[in-house]
DNA sequence: ATAACATATGCTTATATGTTCATATGTTAT
DNA sequence: ATAACATATGAACATATAAGCATATGTTAT
């Protein structure tokens, strides 16, 4: 019986059938793969961590974030975009001024995690 | 006092002072920035996470996972050549097979973090 | 209306990275 | 020794993306 299922899923080709089955009967179906990934990607960018870091603190505006983090305007304009269309950051406008803060507590929950392992990590 | 201190750490230019200093005196150095950077790209590519959450079930060897991914095996090895300079896989050798498994269970609990969060977001 | 300013965005360039192909390395069986 | 096999790796190519420049958009003050 379950070599049927086995037969099913796998074909002759596989060196450890059982495995294989295993494994695709477990996947994460695509669209996760592919939200998981946009997620990580987002906060995997050296000026994209320092812009979330900066705003898990306080609202701050662009220009604040230009000059606090020595980047030029528009890099940080660009890389608020990308955190935009991720729905990490969201912002409001005052003036001429926008001003940007978090969408998502959980994504600087994970990043702060990320904190404590590379801490950790570098005690050893 | 305090105005001493913010005039050291700001220049002329700065629109709101008070939110440069402060996100000037609680940056991230520049190799946990790095550090991190390299964690999450590491855990951000598509076929990565594939490897990861099928290595998270059990040991596999690369024949298994590039069949059981849909993958070619260069691919999955040049993966888990990213994924062991990461330090998230490690492997041994049992005649012509290499068995992959995870080396570091924390970022694993990381990814399935990510996971909850993303389901979270898509009942909403 | 005009000037000064804050931000956003299109375009371009430089660079990074994933995949494939061909091949090298190392192992097992004959 | 040779053939078959599992894996690793170098080279080439295609794609993605970050950053800078120039400029557009929208706001405030004069």
């Amino acid at each position: 019986m379950v070599k049927e299922i086995e037969k099913d899923l796998c074909d002759e080709k596989c060196i450890h059938p059982q495995s294989i089955c295993f494994i695709k009967q477990n996947m994460l179906d695509e669209s996760m793969v592919y939200d998981l990934s946009e997620m990580f990607k987002a906060i995997s960018e050296p000026s994209r961590i320092k812009i979330l870091h900066a705003l898990s603190r306080r609202e701050l505006c662009v220009c604040d974030l230009a000059e606090a983090l020595g980047m030029n305007q528009s890099a940080v304009s660009h890389q608020l975009r990308v955190l935009r269309s991720a729905r990490l950051v969201k912002f409001r406008k005052e003036g001429k001024e926008a001003w940007y803060s978090l969408d998502d507590d959980h994504v600087v929950t994970l990043m702060c995690q990320g904190i404590e392992h590379i801490s950790h990590l570098k005690e050893k």
